[in-house]
DNA sequence: TCTTGACTTAGAGTACACTCTAAGTTGTAA
DNA sequence: TTACAACTTAGAGTGTACTCTAAGTCAAGA
């Protein structure tokens, strides 16, 4: 199990080291081992707990809702059921949005549509 | 057809009247006409537009882009084949993050999933 | 006529999520 | 041992998209 500098993890998770950082500022990631007593050195679970949050992220979870379930996850099994209320919320709002998305395309489907019959109208007016 | 005031548009759209005026004043809505000169009052075009705007701001389009938008569409049927690129591109956009999104919810599906057996079993052991 | 309330503007303020800077420390390679 | 790159921190700065404030105008009703 060797251990990650924040180069590293920065690369593998995608995330800026300024990101990782203020991550761990904000109470998203524990405070982070040190080597040396500076240097940070992470562990593949680190990076995994990381991975997990940037999908997080990617769902549109806020930071405040993030940093909530950190929380919960520190506290241990006790908060299990919590966790999978928020994660049921998530669920719903993910739904939820994809429809909202999918709603939307039709509309811009539906404008490239009649903008190309515009255009090739235009064409043969030409002749 | 009979014109609108700020108020009735913003409870039609959505928006806030502050943000209508704010979509006015960077361009994604042409100046409105005026009622003794000086308050806006809207045609129902103006709101189909708005509605519009709204719907192109949901898929995550910028404002910088909607901006470039409104302009071409300012300069008519010339700037039809550039409208569809856009629309194309957008288009493009919400599919793919309509798949990243169903990919993110698989994950949120199997974390449900195992904490509610992690619960379920933390409740048998009781006995 | 006076008051009220809805409107107007320019410009300042806010929330969010980073992103960067400055000043300093540390580990490795020449 | 010295140079240099990579790290550290606290705190400031940035971009985006609003959101609000202050000061003023104007029409209609009491």
């Amino acid at each position: 199990m060797d251990k990650l500098t924040i180069q590293e993890v920065a690369r593998q998770t995608g995330l800026s080291t300024y990101t990782l950082r203020y991550y761990e500022r904000v109470g998203l990631i524990h405070p982070i081992d040190r080597e040396q007593n500076t240097h940070r050195r992470y562990t593949e679970d680190d990076v995994g707990w990381i991975d997990f949050l940037t999908r997080l992220r990617a769902t549109g979870m806020s930071i405040k809702d993030m940093q909530r379930y950190a929380e919960l996850q520190r506290q241990g099994d006790e908060t299990l059921p919590e966790r999978v209320e928020m994660l049921k919320a998530l669920r719903d709002q993910v739904e939820e949005r994809i429809q909202e998305l999918n709603e939307h395309l039709k509309l811009v489907y539906y404008k490239i549509e009649i903008y190309q019959q515009m255009v090739t109208e235009k064409e043969l007016e030409t002749f």
